[in-house]
DNA sequence: TCTGTCAAGACGAATC
DNA sequence: GATTCGTCTTGACAGA
């Protein structure tokens, strides 16, 4: 990755979810200025055009695997905001993907569906520890008792789940804390 | 220098 | 066997 390459501005997911549409509208303005790409299109679905993070961190690459024998060194893309902003966009309404969906938002991220798959299993990862750090942070009744429920409403849950192996795409946030069957 | 973050690697489990 | 999952670890990077 070259580092000298990446501008980053500090941000918050909250502010990617709560973008208003100005708001947005200039968020792409200016991360198009950055990467030369987008034109201020606002569906979710229709996910365009974004730097590819191969293009910042082909330098680390280039030099890990075209380097003679030893241990191949590991590079680390480096996502551009506006795919995290589309990352975290589908990730707020779909925990999981369907392979088409993957396939479909790699594209349009220009990412690799390895890249999506991975990010998307990071990011579920993420959400369960913050979840648990937090919980454990306050240990009063409330969480106690909201503890007991969680763990009845997963165990439930994970009957359910049992009928879909694998399918988890089947399942859709609808914007609500609550799992339930997209279909 | 230390520490936190995050993409990617590694591993085992489950399913088809 | 291929694929995806969850979980944990590793390694690169940035900021304090």
């Amino acid at each position: 990755m070259a580092a000298s390459n990446k501008q980053l501005t500090s941000f918050f997911i909250e502010d990617i979810l709560s973008l208003k549409e100005g708001k947005k509208e200039d968020f792409y303005k200016s991360e198009s200025d950055r990467a030369d790409s987008t034109d201020g299109r606002t569906d979710s679905e229709d996910v365009s055009v974004c730097e590819s993070p191969e293009d910042r961190s082909e330098s680390t690459a280039d030099s890990a695997g075209g380097g003679g024998g030893g241990k191949k060194k590991r590079s680390r893309a480096a996502f551009t905001h506006l795919q995290v902003l589309e990352l975290e966009k589908k990730f707020s309404r779909q925990r999981y993907l369907s392979a088409p969906e993957r396939a479909h938002l790699a594209s349009a991220l220009h990412l690799t569906e390895t890249q999506v798959k991975i990010w998307f299993q990071n990011r579920r990862y993420k959400t369960k520890r913050r979840q648990l750090t937090t919980d454990y942070q306050k240990p009063d009744a409330t969480v106690m008792a909201a503890r007991e429920e969680d763990f009845f409403r997963a165990s439930l849950l994970a009957t359910v789940y049992k009928s879909f192996p694998y399918r988890p795409y089947v399942y859709d946030l609808h914007g609500l804390s609550v799992w339930r069957p997209a279909l």
